[in-house]
DNA sequence: AGGTGAATGTAATGTTTATGTAAGGTGCTA
DNA sequence: TAGCACCTTACATAAACATTACATTCACCT
């Protein structure tokens, strides 16, 4: 679980608040501006962007704007002190996802997180990088397509499904192959080669590590 | 455009400000209470669900349970004369997209409408050329007329109808060809082959995408 | 430490399966 | 009976998958 958040927020009040609100529930990244945002958003996409209207250097609009330019499905949600009702319209017609308004309360706050994450993730799941979209049977790290074979593609989900879990051989093989678990074979571990050497050639690092005699573990640094 | 809307609600003054509120704006059938709702809602499903909380025979939290539990996907709206933070949670946890809370701003439930369906059209519409004429069976991109047959039409309907999302073989056989799924067949490959020239002749691209051991997905660029 | 065997890594090769498509047949409809 | 939609057959092809064979690594024993 533990989804990754990017909130942009200046106001240290405000900071202090998401933080506690989100301890141990949710991965949060804070940033004080629009600059330092896409600096980071470049390199690594988070499951939701909370977004204040309010900031130093260029206002939640420009930067929700540029957001969907390159990302149109990435959950957004606004917040702002601004409590009139042609804020909210004017976020949700730029395209944000939701809106709540100052004060809010943190409940709601993280009901909206949830509903929001949940929508986003019927289609596509990433952890850490890797990005699985159901829709179109791939997987991406850093944006790049692994090119995955079906069975590859089953068997890396699997692993990312059960991340920081050693998954067993024959669990594995249940759910790539089917019931039919065929005995002795190494075919498991010819498809876990290949999936490595792909990921390898995308600029992925080590994250299949190998527990002899149990079976395989996916682990995001 | 012109999407539907399905509404749920028993409060008469409500009922009329609706009504006038969508005039010209979505097509909308309006149900007095969770009966009549699904009713309706096995035969045809809308682009979205706005749904009152209280309600005489079974509440609004009954209904979207019963909904989720047969779609995952379609938009629920939440609207209630509770204004407490309990409710909008609880619809949230619930499965509900949005909440709205009585009174609210017409306005901003428009923009609410507004951008749960372009999120849900995310997934499903956004053809690019491709105009489909329901009422005289034809398939167009840009103007051309792609003289399908009838089963070319309904196959190619069928994946525009999931842009971007991949569509197995099997469910194509039980759309297209009906519930009598025929073991081992080549037909569907042949209209899908069909289908290719057809666009190609028309100057359309690569659009539909093999996924093997999967099945077809149309890919506009 | 160093040796040993079992488990795993992987290159190369062989096999199977899914799909593409041409050509021709069948049966309906006009 | 001509024309059309649809299906079947048949073969071609490429991708995916499995197997073999050998190399390597690791856990464990002495």
């Amino acid at each position: 679980m533990e989804e990754l958040i990017y909130i942009v927020e200046d106001d240290e009040g405000l900071r202090e608040l998401y933080e506690g609100a989100f301890e141990g529930v949710y991965k949060t990244m804070l940033f004080e501006n629009g600059k330092d945002f896409f600096c980071q958003f470049e390199k690594n996409r988070p499951d939701l962007i909370i977004l204040d209207i309010m900031l130093p250097d260029m206002d939640g609009y420009t930067i929700l704007t540029k957001i969907r330019e390159v990302d149109e499905k990435i959950p957004v949600l606004i917040v702002s002190a601004k409590s009139d009702e042609i804020s909210a319209v004017k976020g949700l017609n730029k395209g944000a996802d939701d809106y709540i308004a100052k004060p809010f309360s943190v409940l709601e706050l993280i009901a909206r997180i949830k509903t929001n994450i949940r929508r986003a993730n019927l289609y596509v799941k990433s952890q850490r990088g890797f990005v699985i979209d159901n829709n179109v049977y791939k997987i991406f790290f850093e944006g790049r397509d692994l090119g995955l074979t079906l069975k590859e593609f089953k068997l890396l989900k699997m692993l990312i499904a059960h991340t920081g879990v050693t998954v067993e051989r024959e669990e594995l093989f249940r759910e790539v192959w089917g019931e039919s678990f065929m005995g002795e074979t190494r075919t498991l571990d010819i498809h876990i080669s290949q999936l490595r050497d792909k990921i390898t050639e995308c600029g992925g690092g080590d994250v299949i590590v190998t527990v002899r005699g149990i079976g395989y573990r996916f682990e995001a640094q």
